[in-house]
DNA sequence: CATATTTTACCGTTTTAGCAGTAAAAATAA
DNA sequence: TTATTTTTACTGCTAAAACGGTAAAATATG
């Protein structure tokens, strides 16, 4: 049940930054049509990319797997 | 201070379930290549074919950021 | 040891994400 | 309301990701 909306979840904290799309582009270094594309949950981004824009808004990606390593 | 090595982590998933890189690329549906890649840390990968390949490992991923949550 | 399997590496070809530009909705401010 | 900003949407072009094929290292197996 992956209800996560990661879209939401980066426009919001977009918001609480108080920046435009465009702004989040150029301080991640990327399109403002990739943040668009990102913040409307389009999964073929490129990883890197997801990465900039997370460190941007200071989000952490963690791994969770059955057999904790 | 981000030392997680997802790469290496993917690896030692796929060596659990007893998958070659091969094997591994035929579950999730892309190339064997983009495995490779993945396990050697390529960044600019598709965010929907690494989102593949943890499925088929059973990885979940979790995103953490100061606000909410 | 030998040899079978797996991983790593490189190479063309095809596919497509990323990009800037533009413009039209939608939201926000004045 | 009107004016301004922001978001959404679509465009063509270009760089490069994805891919399968191949082969050489590396690793595992008998």
């Amino acid at each position: 049940m992956n209800d996560f909306d990661l879209g939401l979840f980066i426009k919001d904290h977009r918001k609480v930054a108080g920046l435009t799309q465009l702004e989040l582009a150029n301080l991640a270094g990327v399109g403002k049509t990739t943040v668009f594309d990102i913040e409307k949950n389009k999964e073929t981004v490129r990883w890197n990319n997801l990465l900039a824009i997370l460190k941007v808004l200071n989000i952490e990606v963690q791994f969770k797997s059955p057999i904790h390593k």
